[in-house]
DNA sequence: GAAAAAAGACAGAATAGTCGATATAGCAAC
DNA sequence: GTTGCTATATCGACTATTCTGTCTTTTTTC
């Protein structure tokens, strides 16, 4: 794989999330990444497609890293989701957090027929598939309600940390969290 | 106040919402509305300004709404944090509901120096204070805290809501929020 | 007749995307 | 080692549209 295509694609995801997207023109891409049009019209058909692969690549590694980070802090099921909480909250409050990048997508291309919107719809859905995975090993009986509602905290507390900086709101998500993980039904082993 | 200014702000508010913001040029809203760019440019003097505006409405508007709701529907300040839910529901799963307009700015404008993200950040701080308000009158202790993580819970929905219209979202963060209600310690009457 | 609004042209900048010509590599043949 | 081929990248101009914002003139409305 090409370094101008990776560093094409680290400077629009750079700006994507400073800027935003519609803010960011492929003008502003090819000058911060030190190429040209014709390079970036290459390696991307159009500006949409250079979208779509953005918020893929971003995806891919968010939960390859948060999923690495569960994988070998604990192989307790039941204690990965109180985890979970631990690792959102150090990538909310590490330096170059700059968002959840499908709910500022969405937000952006609000249409849901947009294929946009939709890849931003199926990465929340994979994000809560994933959550579901890991209440289901902890025994949750419910496993799908309890995912949707921890979503919901997570994605709340950044967009509370989206919306001013340090505010900490990860810290009273990770506390309700526990409560509801506390209360929901599990199997008994 | 005139009507055609009215107009602008209400036409503004749907394609805002329904295209976003940074996608909506003025001349589809003045198309829209029956109007010219002279005529609003004249009541707003850049489309910055009638940005702020339609957020500023949108805000009051739903603040007002969500106030009389609750002072109509109870007297008890315990039962109104969970009416709160039952209104915020009302309000996500009627037909034209778009989103929440700070949610969406936010996203568009996410640098926080931009007066339009900041803004949007003083509405989502108000409509914490509101919770709080409540929370406190229902003898919470820790109202602040408490009325933080519904706020997370609330936006939460609504993001999931806007990713999927009809997701029922709301319904589990309800059933969350009841968990939480009841967990949070209160001063005894 | 006076004020408000419409109509439409206009400026100047930015938008996405294209095109042709040039430069620079690595690599093979001789 | 030199030459030539080829793929890749650069440069800048170019189209054509859209953007915000302004202007003048005409029409409507009271």
């Amino acid at each position: 794989m090409s370094a101008l295509r990776e560093k094409i694609l680290t400077v629009a995801t750079d700006l994507f999330q400073t800027r935003g997207i519609n803010s960011t023109g492929v003008d502003t891409i090819v000058a911060v990444a030190g190429t040209t049009k014709m390079t970036l019209y290459k390696y991307f058909k159009s500006k949409e497609i250079l979208i779509l692969e953005v918020l893929q690549q971003g995806h891919q590694e968010f939960q390859s890293w948060l999923n690495a980070k569960l994988d070998q802090s604990s192989k307790k099921p039941a204690e990965k989701l109180q985890k979970l909480f631990d690792f959102v909250e150090e990538w909310v409050t590490s330096p170059d957090f700059r968002g959840m990048a499908f709910m500022k997508a969405s937000a952006e291309f609000p249409n849901e027929e947009n294929i946009i919107h939709k890849l931003s719809a199926e990465h929340a859905k994979e994000f809560r598939s994933y959550i579901a995975d890991i209440a289901s090993q902890a025994g949750v009986i419910e496993a799908e309600a309890l995912a949707l509602q921890l979503s919901m905290l997570i994605e709340g507390a950044i967009q509370a940390e989206q919306m001013k900086r340090g505010s900490g709101a990860i810290k009273y998500a990770k506390k309700a969290a526990k409560v509801l993980i506390d209360a929901a039904p599990k199997k008994p082993q």
